[in-house]
DNA sequence: CAATACATGGCAACCCGTTGCCGTTGCGGC
DNA sequence: GCCGCAACGGCAACGGGTTGCCATGTATTG
């Protein structure tokens, strides 16, 4: 008779099993752990009372020794934001194909908030994806150094990055305005400790001089449909006719409070986002919007950030980065070139939701 | 000299603090986790140690003795649904504010997909949250027998749930479209596997006896808006003048899939939603819906959870209830007595987004 | 048939804290 | 001066696996 017992209503362990099946608790771990290593048929046996028993191997306690939880985490900027949930169905996808587990971390865009996360998180998981940080690139560098990180949408030298291609999008948005006889665009900034934010400005004022189109910029506005509602108000003082927004919800936001005003999208102002979210589809009219493949990019990230940490080098010098193409809808028309009178031939004034039309 | 060294690399543990103060490594484990049962003075040194060491105490090897990890999972049935967005944040704030980190989980309406999530996350937690879980009551009960489970709409005997007042918010309605002339309403239903969805409709039929309007119901269909604007098509084979959907997405597909086909919402359909998510504002004409306490959702469900990990007693015989409102916006209107003809005077075609009336 | 290699399984140390229990010390009370 | 008690700190046994190393038995090789 075994000397191993254990009360009933507690959870089955190596040693209860090893006990039931004759072995030794090394036996019964290796039996799970590195199957190999043991006869396979001694294997079969201990599985089969392991099953018995509804033994399952204690994650906490495998992890004390091995320092592998099989958790990593996810921190987002803000959870509100739609653009977030297909990054982390990517995530999340990716992440349970290696049986890892996600903890997912909301930042509220608060930068405070996200350091005491990750550093309440840190030791618990092996490695972190950052989208859309707003922490100092010295404290990812810092975190970095305890455990495997991969930044989504911001480029930071010595940490593995995947970025979307800003500046292509930028560039489409600036030709698609140009073409419809825009010569002046207007960049609504978002939040200046965003990355995108930046380089979306950068882009723009490259793409302006190839393309021989003014810019200039306003803001920056807080990154909501409200954000988008102030900067409205301030286009009142400072009139334009094409504006590319940072985000879709400011570009919203703009919609909603030029319509207000009495200003025509698209007959007065030409409106571009950037994201695609659902409700770029919704409002009225159409956004006009630049798509990032989201999921791709939270598959991306996390991929990357696993074979780290089974051991790859990590940083591939340059930041790994992914297409974006243009979707065209109805907040984009031919410049009116008289203000507040009749518009052009051939733009509609009320469009229907039809199919958007995608580019490149 | 301490026996005791590590490598610089590694991070230092009771054990080296334990050296360099010189006390025993469980004067240093109850510094941390009692005060009260170790000298002010030496707590105070072994701090100061610990502090220029660099040491954290290692939650899982604490969590291994304890077993408890100071986490606790929070079970979503879609991320991408932006009424979960509330949710979490209630959820995360008030956990975060008893360092506790949540995990969140996304079970992407899969039932199978939420059980095994469960299954793995289970050993790793100190308590669950189910928001709007598509498992069934059984397998549930099972789960709340291996830790505190706390489920979020939806009502279950003998599991402490949290619960809006769906009841209300239906007759709220249906009042509603009752005034506005409507004698019959349709019930456009969702998941099948949704506890709501039951709720609701019971609610409705109970509220039509009372009010004296006729009901029916639809469906199912996917919550989402494609599964509306699939409801729309069913809907030209059997008219209706006003419909109630399972929720905003659906509401906001019909009103999508309705315009397309030429019928007029409000004029000649009146449409209700449920949950008042963001696009519900946005949408063109703006959606009637009701509105449920998100942010105290989450964060109630919660609370109610960390108690029970405290030791509370838990099930408190009937479900928590929390108050719905109804947010009136341009989606409902008199009803329209010659159907496909002039409408009657007073009812708004093109409804401009003006501030949402807000009612009980 | 001896020598060697490989397949298996056990021993015991280890991961990093936690905690029941006991020994020591100092102090107040009688 | 003796006793009892409280405060403090250490010992050692956990918790549940993992893994380096060794012992045994069997198969392979020359």
């Amino acid at each position: 008779m075994p000397d191993h017992t254990r009360p009933p209503d507690k959870r089955a362990t190596i040693y209860d099993v090893a006990a039931e099946a004759d072995v030794s608790p090394s036996t019964v771990s290796r039996a799970f752990s590195r199957p190999s290593r043991v006869n396979s048929e001694t294997a079969e046996r201990i599985r089969r009372v392991a099953e018995r028993l509804g033994y399952r191997t204690n994650p906490l306690a495998r992890a004390l020794t091995t320092s592998r939880t099989h958790m990593i985490a996810l921190v987002i900027a803000d959870i509100t934001n739609p653009v977030y949930a297909e990054i982390v169905r990517g995530a999340q996808a990716t992440a349970m194909n290696d049986e890892y587990t996600t903890l997912l971390i909301d930042a509220q865009e608060s930068d405070r908030l996200e350091r005491t996360a990750i550093e309440r998180t840190m030791p618990t998981v092996d490695g972190i994806v950052l989208a859309s940080s707003r922490i100092s690139d010295s404290a990812i560098r810092m975190f970095a150094k305890q455990r495997p990180v991969v930044v989504l949408n911001r480029a930071i030298a010595d940490v593995p990055c995947v970025v979307t291609d800003n500046p292509r999008g930028v560039r489409r948005a600036a030709e698609h305005l140009g073409e419809l006889g825009h010569d002046h665009i207007t960049y609504v900034a978002g939040p200046q400790a965003s990355w995108p934010n930046g380089i979306r400005w950068r882009s723009l004022l490259e793409a302006g001089m190839e393309l021989e189109i003014k810019v200039r910029q306003i803001g920056p506005f807080s990154p909501t449909i409200e954000g988008g509602e102030r900067a409205a108000e301030e286009l009142r003082s400072r009139p334009a006719t094409a504006v590319l927004a940072f985000n879709d919800q400011m570009a919203i936001g703009l919609i909603r409070g030029l319509t207000r005003m009495g200003v025509d999208v698209p007959g007065d102002v030409s409106i571009v986002g950037f994201d695609n979210i659902l409700a770029a589809d919704i409002v009225t009219p159409g956004l006009t919007t630049v798509a990032a493949p989201l999921y791709a990019e939270g598959s991306a990230a996390t991929r990357h950030l696993l074979s780290m940490i089974e051991g790859a080098p990590g940083h591939t010098g340059r930041p790994m980065v992914l297409p974006v193409r243009l979707v065209v809808r109805h907040s984009t028309a031919v410049r009116n070139l008289r203000p507040g009178r009749a518009r052009p031939p051939g733009v509609r004034q009320r469009p229907t939701t039809t199919p958007a039309v995608h580019l490149s």
